[in-house]
DNA sequence: TCGGCTTACACGTTTGAAACGA
DNA sequence: ATCGTTTCAAACGTGTAAGCCG
């Protein structure tokens, strides 16, 4: 395999990797945690990013305002930045097909990574409220690690052994109908059934980048912003599902799996017997949700025509300041730091198993507020010449990709 | 020797264009 | 001429198994 200190020499030693999360695996050693931490990162490389920070808007050739990040990874989270950002408020994000990826996890999600690209499943396919139906948002996806760890398959379960592999540049894939209105969000589940998850660090498609051996948690975020590139914002919500946390492997270890995938999966329909070899398991079938598939791939080439083709009228950009879309887009993980900062439960949705619901979970991570200003920046510049699938990042100007694409967020990971 | 990765393969699904009829 | 339905082939997405590699 290609090392990446090789394959990305600028970056010297400086991946720094995420830490183990309290509690998010009880089964990782501390001491493997302990040996995970870099002793020369023990305060997060923000100099390559937030140099440019100011508190007003910047425009598209200047580096984007970023918000402070915790100062120390593995503590307490700082309080919201005093110049921070637009949250979004009464935002809830549920996950559509829940049980199926409870059944997946009882079991231990393992994901395939191939060199070509391969899809996830199930892949991550969300219901959405609490959005302002004339404003428009752009939703994203991209697949962080959950700890420093490499696993191993020891026959009956999986096991940690040894410090994962450095972390590699962050990608974030761009929901195929971004941006899109509010209601057209809401009107149906949005499903990214699309993305896909290779190994190969030179992958020149786009896709989602991971270690083989590894596990990961994929990320869902919101961000209101009239388009891809808007150089402002209304605010971002990012939510994660504990229940997605998968293991990325180049073959399947654990036989259950197999069984549940080729159960659920209709693509693995021809390895079942007698057309159905698990009545238990619910298929994940992507039709019906807010999907590309919906408007297929030729609007990838044109962003202008990516919005929400019910619209008949776009939806006029909704007034907004604060730090740009583009920043997140950029460095998604930059406004989220580190784990403390996901979503937590939203209260006023109890869980309720029997209602056969799952419970949505809570925007309110993020207390962000307005910019100065709120509204009256100028206009962002239209959204042409975007690259196809993806870009490298690199120094502003940058071009941007098309929904449904993905974005290169840099090489050097926030957390 | 062994664990992990790549590749070719067969099978099924998805997609979109063409054909057809009302 | 338009619209809706059906058909069909190509493209795509699967897991498997064998072989390769370090």
């Amino acid at each position: 395999m290609y090392h990446p200190r090789e394959l990305y020499p600028s970056l010297g030693t400086g991946y720094r990797l995420g830490p183990p999360q309290p509690g998010g695996d009880s089964s990782f050693p501390p001491v493997l945690a302990e040996g995970y931490r870099y002793p020369d990162l023990d305060t997060p490389k923000l100099d390559c990013f937030l140099s440019g920070i100011e508190a007003g808007p910047r425009t598209l050739a200047a580096a984007p305002p970023l918000p402070l990040l915790p100062p120390t990874l593995g503590t307490e989270p700082a309080p919201p930045a005093a110049e921070a950002l637009h949250s979004l408020p009464g935002v809830s994000l549920s996950l559509e097909n829940q049980e199926l990826w409870k059944e997946f996890s009882a079991v231990g999600t393992e994901m395939i990574i191939t060199k070509a690209g391969r899809r996830m499943f199930p892949a991550c396919r969300v219901s959405v409220t609490g959005l302002d139906p004339e404003a428009r948002y752009l939703f994203l996806l991209d697949v962080v690690p959950v700890d420093g760890a490499r696993y191993r398959w020891q026959g009956r379960r999986w096991e940690p052994s040894g410090k994962a592999e450095p972390r590699l540049p962050d990608r974030v894939y761009i929901h195929p109908d971004s941006p899109a209105t509010g209601a057209h969000w809401m009107r149906q589940p949005v499903s990214f059934h699309r993305v896909k998850l290779t190994n190969s660090t030179l992958d020149p498609h786009g896709h989602l980048i991971l270690h083989s051996m590894h596990k990961y948690q994929p990320r869902i975020h919101l961000v209101r912003a009239a388009q891809l590139c808007s150089q402002h914002w209304g605010g971002v919500a990012s939510f994660r599902f504990p229940e997605t946390t998968f293991i990325s492997v180049t073959a399947y270890q654990n036989p259950r799996i197999t069984q549940l995938k080729i159960a659920a999966n209709p693509f693995a329909k021809g390895f079942r017997e007698n057309g159905r070899n698990s009545p238990s398991v619910s298929p994940d079938t992507p039709g019906g949700p807010c999907d590309s598939t919906l408007g297929g791939d030729m609007r990838e080439s044109d962003p202008e025509q990516a919005s929400a083709p019910q619209e008949a009228v776009p939806a006029p950009a909704p007034p907004c300041g604060g730090p740009s879309a583009e920043a997140y887009l950029l460095h998604p993980a930059a406004f989220h730091g580190a784990p403390n900062h996901l979503p937590t439960r939203n209260p006023t949705f109890p869980e309720a198993p029997d209602s056969g619901r799952p419970a949505p979970y809570s925007a309110a991570f993020l207390e962000l507020q307005p910019g100065p200003g709120g509204s009256g920046y100028p206009a962002a510049p239209p959204g042409a010449s975007f690259a196809p699938h993806f870009l490298q990042g690199g120094p502003f100007p940058l071009p941007y990709p098309g929904p449904g694409g993905y974005l290169d967020v840099g090489s050097k990971p926030m957390y």
